[in-house]
DNA sequence: ATCATCGGAAAGTCTAGACTTACCGTTCGT
DNA sequence: ACGAACGGTAAGTCTAGACTTTCCGATGAT
């Protein structure tokens, strides 16, 4: 997921799916690269189960997962909270020396 | 942030350092890349103001920058409920077309 | 004062992956 | 049925950046 949304690209591809469904012709129009690499990015985004597709006659139409979102969601906060927590059980025992 | 927490060696460093402060070589004691490629990671690390680190002899000590984090967290959150906003919005209007 | 340790900086290599063009396969319209 | 639009796949290029080795300055110990 991070990995996911690691790309500038991507992260374009993304926020413009927040604004709603959009099939590949309509993504790229809007970005400064070619059709087939939003193909591949979308690809990407797809199996970190962060957007969905539906065909629509000939099109694709893509849009953000809202199950797959919140899965994400809860595995970021996992992480974050995860690493808060044991920093914040490290800031109370002091370091102890192994002599 | 997005970009630093992007790459998984530097997500093992910011993990190492969740469980308390480490200097450069104890972290890339527990890591199979080399100390300076640590140094470079860490370098980023605290250019996304994740982690900070103060000097103690002549080792470095780094760890978590709770300040940083809070800012960093602020930034995802407001990054990610703005596009759940923008989404369920987006669901509410039934796309209109432009004839 | 000298020597050892620590870590950042510089320079170079090498690979992942972001991008391109070209090519199908599929679906719709006429 | 035929042509056009859409989009995924394949194959190849090219660059960002992850990594290495080497070097050097700074600090602490004897």
């Amino acid at each position: 997921m991070l990995d996911a949304l690691g790309d500038a690209t991507r992260r374009s591809i993304f926020e413009l799916l927040a604004a709603g469904p959009r099939s590949v012709a309509e993504i790229a129009a809007d970005l400064p690269v070619s059709r087939p690499a939003v193909s591949q990015h979308l690809k990407v985004l797809k199996e970190a189960r962060l957007v969905s597709s539906t065909a629509v006659g000939t099109r694709r139409v893509y849009a953000l997962d809202p199950q797959g979102l919140a899965a994400v969601r809860g595995y970021f906060d996992q992480f974050w909270n995860h690493a808060l927590a044991a920093f914040a059980q490290a800031v109370e025992q002091p370091p102890e020396e192994t002599p």
